[in-house]
DNA sequence: GCATAACCGACTCCGCTGCTAGGATTTCCT
DNA sequence: AGGAAATCCTAGCAGCGGAGTCGGTTATGC
């Protein structure tokens, strides 16, 4: 179980951003600089921010991305979704059940899915801890020297 | 965010133990067929719960496997532990690193980690929640036609 | 002693993730 | 006007790990 680095790495973004809140653009080149990540990865990254309206770019010269909302409104499950297409423990949890045959005998013989009612509870619990949490907290807590989880 | 087939697997593996519960040892074939799942593929999954002690082995001519404690005290993430070998929404949360976890660029400048605070909170939510689950839980969940989550 | 079944390790296949490359487009500044 | 600095797009690639196979060995019941 783990999140992609791409999911990581928009993180980092985001808060980034949460960080010069208020100011003009912040570049990619800027936020790859300060965070120490591969610029061009980071173009894919906040493509997907970009479709999920979290972020609002500036092209051209000084241009830069923004956050199209103040970071307090901005919960973390808004973010991770958007990076990570969905927030699903097992694949049969997403639209497209396509070729593996995870949930198979469910149909087969009306009875319920063992495992479903797990993978319900954890993602119930990835959601809720995500949700509860917004942007500006990461924001103040990387910016603190110590804080508590 | 997904947990591996094999964990999936193994889960059902377990369930379908509890089933037979005080029974003969179930063999890896029979669990095979009745979840039509490879049972090649499932030798290495068991092998994972028995060194978890999860599992107790019969060796031989009608031997198979057995629970090794009764369902109703088999919290889930033990189970998921066994499987998926950690519980760490990131890769600089594994094992190893208990007291400082590094997150490259902390080390920097004494600045704490953005996305731990994040990853904590999800972390503790999975975990939550596979804790109060008890594979007890699935096997009833799994009989029964229909039930809520 | 034969069938059954756990045990073990090595090996292959494939999809996905992370990352790069190159170009096109927009905008600011002088 | 023209160049520099950005976003934007698409294609492609390489490595790695997950999923599954296979052959063989050991242990046990009948």
């Amino acid at each position: 179980m783990n999140f992609s680095a791409k999911t990581e790495y928009g993180v980092r973004l985001m808060v980034e951003l949460g960080r010069h809140e208020g100011e003009r653009p912040t570049s990619l080149k800027a936020i790859a600089e300060a965070e120490r990540l591969p610029l061009s990865y980071l173009e894919h990254v906040v493509a997907d921010l970009k479709r999920a309206d979290l972020v609002v770019a500036t092209r051209g010269a000084h241009g830069g991305y923004r956050l199209s909302r103040p970071a307090g409104e901005i919960a973390m499950d808004e973010v991770v979704k958007a990076l990570e297409g969905q927030i699903a423990p097992m694949d049969c949890f997403s639209a497209g059940d396509t070729h593996r045959v995870v949930c198979s005998h469910e149909a087969d013989d009306g009875r319920a899915c063992a495992t479903k009612l797990l993978w319900t509870r954890v993602q119930g619990g990835v959601v809720r801890a995500l949700h509860k949490t917004t942007l500006a907290e990461l924001v103040e807590f990387s910016s603190s020297p110590r804080a508590a989880a």
